[in-house]
DNA sequence: GCGACAG
DNA sequence: ATCTTGTCGC
């Protein structure tokens, strides 16, 4: 593990009050190379599980987010936590550090993963369900960033993605809530949902612990106002943020 | 073989 | 991801 500056924040000074954990073999050391990396991600595939969670009573959410210096080789992560139903920030860390594994798409988890997984150490709050601006099973080998997260953490994640990255999707309704299956390869891999009526939409995905509806329907939730879930918003303004300071 | 390819 | 202003529309 590289050297890596953390920042608590908003509620708890207290350090890994919250989420933290060992889990899996694997996941949180950096693969030799891109096929070492694919091949601990078809190993680790099979651990993600899909459970059905109550959107409704859901009541603390991490967004997570990464950001990039454009000048020299930081990266920034950040976890913020928001509480329902308002999404009000009730706690929020950050971790700099440098990418430990060059960007290939597939492999994204390898570069983000290290950072974001530290910041979340630094929560002193537990969150219900964490958030992740990308994608969980709309994945290639079937493990993007949000799965990596959430078998590393053993937690509930969904993720998030803004882009079409594998599969493809029937254009959703136009009117916010409207949805459509995100397929790959014959296989339902996330829901294209549009979370505000006549804006693109996003893309949906489980990532562990979390089932598909439940995952569109706390989307949806989180997203009372804009394109983007609140707490990846959130997460995605701190990062900058920190990187900003020094 | 060629192009595409989350952030 | 990052480099980047104003502008059209609800």
């Amino acid at each position: 593990m590289d050297e890596g500056t953390c920042g608590g924040g908003t509620g708890g000074q207290a350090a890994a009050a919250g989420v933290d954990g060992p889990g899996p073999p694997g996941l949180r050391e950096r693969p030799r190379d891109a096929d070492e990396a694919r091949a601990l991600q078809e190993r680790s595939a099979p651990l993600v599980r899909h459970d059905a969670i109550d959107a409704g009573a859901v009541s603390l959410v991490a967004g997570l987010d990464v950001a990039y210096s454009a000048d020299d080789d930081r990266l920034a992560a950040a976890a913020v936590v928001l509480a329902a139903p308002e999404w009000e920030v009730v706690d929020s860390a950050t971790a700099v550090s440098r990418p430990r594994f060059p960007y290939v798409p597939g492999l994204f988890a390898f570069r983000e993963a290290p950072a974001l997984l530290e910041a979340v150490a630094q929560l002193g709050t537990r969150p219900d369900v964490l958030v992740c601006d990308g994608f969980g099973l709309a994945h290639p080998r079937r493990f993007g960033l949000a799965c990596h997260v959430g078998v590393a953490l053993d937690r509930p994640v969904l993720g998030v993605g803004k882009t079409p990255f594998v599969g493809r999707a029937e254009e959703p309704g136009r009117e916010r809530g409207a949805w459509s299956p995100l397929v790959d390869d014959g296989e339902v891999v996330g829901r294209c949902l549009r979370t505000r009526t006549g804006v693109k939409p996003v893309y949906v995905s489980v990532g562990h612990r979390v089932d598909l509806a439940s995952a569109a329907a706390l989307t949806l939730r989180m997203a009372p106002r804009y394109r983007l879930p609140e707490p990846v918003r959130q997460a995605d303004r701190l990062c900058r943020e920190r990187l900003a300071a020094a």
